[in-house]
DNA sequence: TTTTTCGCTGACCGACCGGTCAAGTCCGCA
DNA sequence: TGCGGACTTGACCGGTCGGTCAGCGAAAAA
């Protein structure tokens, strides 16, 4: 992905261009994760690629060109990467699918994502941040039509749907704080258990594999 | 809001130097907020102050010390506030009282709520953000021990305890990013619907009956 | 009155910022 | 062998950054 130009031949003899750009988005996703887009100088990048700033300049025609193809860019590919690994099959396995798919997303480009999720209130620019929003609005959307749809499959009760979305993203886009990679939970399986959570709720006494018969009297009380 | 160069404001005496340490802290929340440490300037603190830039430094030491007093003070008052508001009675309704206060707080200080949530990554001295964290672990551990509690009063299943209050955690830390005051939710209201769909589940089938009445959301919209 | 205190300021500093530029190097190709 | 073009660089620029300082002016203290 993100071929760019100098060679429209394809030979791969001369691939220098293409991975230095690489190279150059990879240290610039873990810098801007770590700094914030004003924290990070793009001295700070060009060192961390051993490279002159000048080159930087070469390849990129300024910092915030930069900072969107990070940011936008993985944006875009999140809604396209879970679309392609939710399933067919019931309301509720989709959902399922779409958190674990949104954690394996994370766990792959970690700090691309970073990056993405904290450009949020910093980026100067409207314009792309507007244009982000709207491929973020296209990925929401889409858990917003499962809910919809396991709604009227009567899989889950008649919640509301934008809430209930927010619930899921925020449990997900909140993992990058506390994650560490280091530790035995995968984002897979801590996505897993946030739809067990989610889904079964925390309430005792309704396990889902029998039928819960008995009715249990009123904790809270009535207004 | 507090218009001033000279005094006058309800006593004719030595309010000043206070006065104008809310009035700084005040606007530094939001300038905070809204750029984050390193994308904020002292100018523009000072600027929005109506102030010199050199006064800044007669009343904090640094930027960083300012950075914070808005930042550590309010993770401080957080678990004060909050602790204060968790009546006693079912442990379920702890947890609820407990998240429609984190809302309430959110609600009255904003801005130094956005701040202090975005200063985790983008802090540079770790002193401080070690500091900031302890004093978010007493908050988050507050919050574990009440959903323990309702573990061993047999209202909530055996869950993951971390992990549960991960997840309520992260539906309110993320709410400063969509939350809009002008609309009609209000942060308690939306922490109240947060908690019927953590505890009781999205799961159609078993509704319980003393689930919270007060939000009336408008249902989901039709296709 | 004189002195002291203190909130307050404009001017200034060195460091670093994003960004530019002329020029050098390397390589495929004729 | 020469040519053209992509890759790469050190030096440099105007501007802004965090931070400093001598001193002003009015009120409090003497």
């Amino acid at each position: 992905m993100t071929e760019m130009s100098t060679t429209k031949d394809g030979q791969p003899d001369k691939a220098d261009g293409s991975d230095r750009v690489a190279q150059i988005l990879s240290e610039a996703e873990r810098i801007f994760a770590r700094k914030g887009y004003a924290g990070a100088s793009m001295r700070d990048i060009a060192v961390a690629c051993g490279i002159s700033k000048a080159l930087l300049y070469h390849h990129f025609a300024n910092k915030e060109e930069l900072y969107s193809r990070v940011t936008v860019g993985s944006t875009d590919e999140l809604y396209l990467f879970v679309r392609d690994r939710v399933p067919s099959g019931p309301p509720s396995a989709k959902i399922r699918a779409f958190m674990v798919a949104t954690a394996e997303y994370f766990r792959r480009y970690r700090w691309a994502w970073i990056a993405s999720t904290t450009a949020f209130w910093n980026d100067p620019d409207r314009h792309r941040q507007k244009e982000r929003m709207t491929r973020r609005d296209r990925y929401e959307n889409f858990l917003r039509g499962l809910i919809e749809e396991a709604i009227e499959a009567g899989e889950i009760r008649e919640v509301d749907v934008p809430m209930a979305g927010r619930l899921i993203l925020s449990s997900l886009n909140w993992m990058h704080r506390w994650y560490n990679p280091n530790k035995a939970m995968t984002p897979e399986q801590i996505a897993d258990v946030y739809f067990d959570l989610v889904f079964n709720g925390l309430r005792a006494g309704d396990i889902s594999l029998p039928a819960p018969p008995p009715p249990k009297p009123a904790r809270r009380k009535p207004r």
